[in-house]
DNA sequence: TACATACAC
DNA sequence: TATGGTGTATGTA
């Protein structure tokens, strides 16, 4: 694409994206079902074998000597291949020959490029993250997690009874999209393998070319490699526009408040639709399908469960041209959730996914026999995450509301390293971002830029402003002034980015930002309509129930400890008391709730607090625990559980920290 | 706030 | 010859 102007990119690129329907790591070893349930001896043991695997993987042993060093470079090739390969590589249509063959090809077709050493470069970041989490692991490992442990299973509770199995969600996604549409308008492009894109970009392919291992994502002159009678088309964003539209006139029937995520995505809540109709939700989602069908001849997968992200593992389920409905039941959920590779939660990508492997987790399953060291190895927000992962919990409301906290643009082009013609880029560039920002009457504060170096490494640079601006005259001098400071560079890709939004303040333009006010400048686009964000702004009065506490009293402790749900008096030990009370487990999970957060974590803190003072003490006198309340420790025990030692007290400030945070999420 | 990463689509 | 563009969230300093 030489030096072809901004506009005619704009045409073949803007609002381009890579359908990702089939990206998910799909690694048959993930499979299989062995232990998820295990309790701590064996969590200990598993966790360890995992640990031994990675140090296997990763450059461990370097340094050792150069002989072993050569192994492990090629045993962390990998790790790399895996990386090159795309994160669909594994996907089905391929056996294991197959994959390697493709896997074979990409990595050649790749090696020496710049591209390639970049990813080498992450991949070995990557490793060395992981290490140094195992490391950390290492200096936990023999502590008593007993009350990490409560902590969490007092969490674990506390999510179960907020589960919301009111709503009926279903993510609806069309297959193959592009392509399926470039086929209506030639039929013969069902008979060849067939991809969507570009040379250097292929955004979706169909079934055929698919079985060579040609997906979306991967650039196109590594498909013909893989392919040699590949048919390339490139895009037509206007019949693909056409169809999504179609298809959104469909989806508005069922649900006026559906939430596209993209041309060929959407969420719908069918909840309402239901009370309306004798079908059932696997029925409505099937006439749905119909319909699409027969307004569009192109074919949809679905899901059908509780909550967004339960919804979307479940359009993969039968993709394509099926679905699947996960009836929403916490038995059936957690079910589901314990084989389910922990990639294909949303959220969770390649990185994550090779971080948790290390730490032994590979299905949601597995997390919980490793929540108490996941605890410790993982932010809270992570850990929250993870949690929810376990259980299947996820979004009921399809609401939208946020407003865009940022805007920008950002071009790829043959390599300049010219100071002229870089200044020139940061002109054009901000010139186009200024034409966003007006058309959604936006100015903002902080100007970033992104510069792509030749290398691949990504450098960004940002300044706030005292004042919001929006014209274009104003974002380059501020852009010209971060890129000054980066020069020399030699780049391949610029970007402007406008940040710290605040509306225009404009009388009408709430209502002016719907119908495309005409301004003195056409642009570009003939259908004026050059991008796809699509301002959805519905006011939406009905999230408010969503709050409301649903009453459907459920046994928080069918699957975690096998007791039984009746109401019946047991003698229990608290375990962060150590208090022996004799109650039901209503009665038992609210004295934990009161024990936790009014007692012990104020003892942690205060524990903490003395053993920073002290150094390394000799920790056991800490009687500190008589903080007055309900529930006092009997012995001293639990708050003085013997934590053998810390590490620095850093890492003492950053548990306390975690355990604030976790407060935080009680009150 | 600034910057880097991870992720979705 | 050749590996995208837009936006959000999160972690860290």
């Amino acid at each position: 694409m030489e030096d072809q102007s901004v506009d005619e990119f704009e045409d073949q690129y803007s609002s381009q994206v890579i359908e990702e329907e089939d990206l998910f790591f799909d690694d048959p070893s993930f499979d299989q079902d062995d232990n998820n349930h295990f309790e701590d001896g064996e969590s200990a043991a598993l966790f360890a074998q995992a640990v031994a695997q990675h140090n296997q993987l990763s450059t461990h042993a370097q340094d050792k000597d150069d002989e072993i060093q050569g192994q492990a470079q090629e045993v962390s090739e990998e790790t790399l291949r895996n990386r090159l390969a795309g994160a669909s590589a594994h996907k089905a249509g391929l056996d294991s020959l197959d994959k390697d063959r493709v896997n074979q090809i990409i990595y050649e077709a790749s090696k020496g490029s710049a591209f390639f050493e970049n990813e080498q470069k992450k991949d070995h970041a990557l490793t060395k993250r992981i290490d140094e989490m195992l490391q950390r692991y290492d200096q936990i490992k023999d502590l008593d997690l007993t009350l990490e442990q409560s902590i969490v299973d007092h969490k674990i509770r506390e999510l179960e009874e907020s589960r919301d199995l009111t709503q009926a969600i279903c993510h609806l996604d069309m297959d193959a999209f592009y392509a399926s549409v470039e086929e209506l308008d030639d039929p013969s492009l069902k008979d060849v393998p067939m991809a969507v894109g570009g040379m250097s970009m292929l955004c979706t392919s169909n079934y055929l070319a698919r079985k060579s291992g040609v997906r979306s994502g991967m650039p196109g002159f590594i498909a013909i490699k893989l392919c040699p009678s590949l048919k390339m088309i490139p895009l037509h964003f206007p019949k693909y526009r056409a169809a999504s539209a179609k298809v959104r006139d469909i989806f508005k029937k069922y649900d006026p408040d559906f939430l596209p995520m993209s041309l060929d995505e959407a969420y719908l809540n069918l909840t309402k639709y239901l009370t309306t109709t004798d079908l059932s939700p696997a029925e409505v989602v099937e006439q749905i399908r119909n319909e699409i069908f027969e307004s569009t001849r192109l074919t949809a997968s679905a899901g059908i469960a509780a909550n967004r992200m339960i919804a979307k593992v479940c359009s993969d389920i039968n993709k394509p041209n099926g679905q699947y409905f996960l009836p929403s039941e916490p038995e059936a959920i957690m079910e589901f959730t314990k084989n389910l590779s922990i990639r294909k939660v949303p959220g969770v990508g390649r990185v994550t996914q090779r971080v948790l492997e290390a730490l032994g987790v590979k299905t949601c399953g597995d997390i919980y026999g490793r929540r108490a060291l996941l605890y410790r190895l993982l932010s809270p927000i992570s850990f929250n995450f993870m949690l929810k992962s376990y259980l299947g919990l996820g979004s009921t409301s399809l609401s939208s509301e946020s407003s865009r906290k940022s805007m920008s643009v950002e071009r790829t082009f043959n390599p300049i390293s010219d100071r002229a013609a870089l200044r020139q880029k940061v002109d054009q560039l901000s010139e186009l971002l200024a034409q966003d920002l007006a058309k959604d009457g936006l100015r903002g504060k902080t100007v970033s830029i992104k510069l792509k170096l030749t290398s691949f490494t990504v450098r960004a640079r940002a300044k706030t402003f005292p004042s919001y601006i929006s014209s274009s005259k104003d974002i380059a001098r501020i852009a010209k002034d971060l890129l000054e400071k980066e020069l020399p560079v030699n780049i391949r890709l610029m970007g402007i980015r406008m940040s710290t939004l605040k509306p225009q303040a404009n009388e009408d333009q709430g209502v002016k930002k719907y119908f495309s006010v005409v301004t003195n400048k056409i642009i570009n686009d003939d259908d004026g309509n050059s991008n796809n964000y699509t301002p959805m702004k519905r006011p939406r009065p009905d999230d408010i129930e969503s709050g409301t506490i649903n009453d459907t009293s459920i046994d928080t402790d069918t699957e975690m400890q096998g007791t039984s749900s009746r109401p019946v008096l047991m003698d229990l030990i608290c375990p962060i008391c150590n208090r022996q009370l004799q109650m039901d487990n209503p009665q038992f999970n609210y004295h934990v709730d009161e024990c936790l957060t009014k007692v012990t974590v104020k003892a942690i803190l205060q524990e903490q607090d003395h053993q920073g003072m002290e150094v390394i003490g000799s920790g056991e006198d800490s009687n500190n625990s008589s903080t007055s309340s309900s529930c006092n420790s009997e012995n001293g025990h639990t708050s003085n559980h013997s934590r053998k030692r810390m590490g620095t007290s850093n890492r003492q400030l950053r548990d306390k920290a975690r355990i604030k945070s976790l407060l935080d999420y009680y009150s």
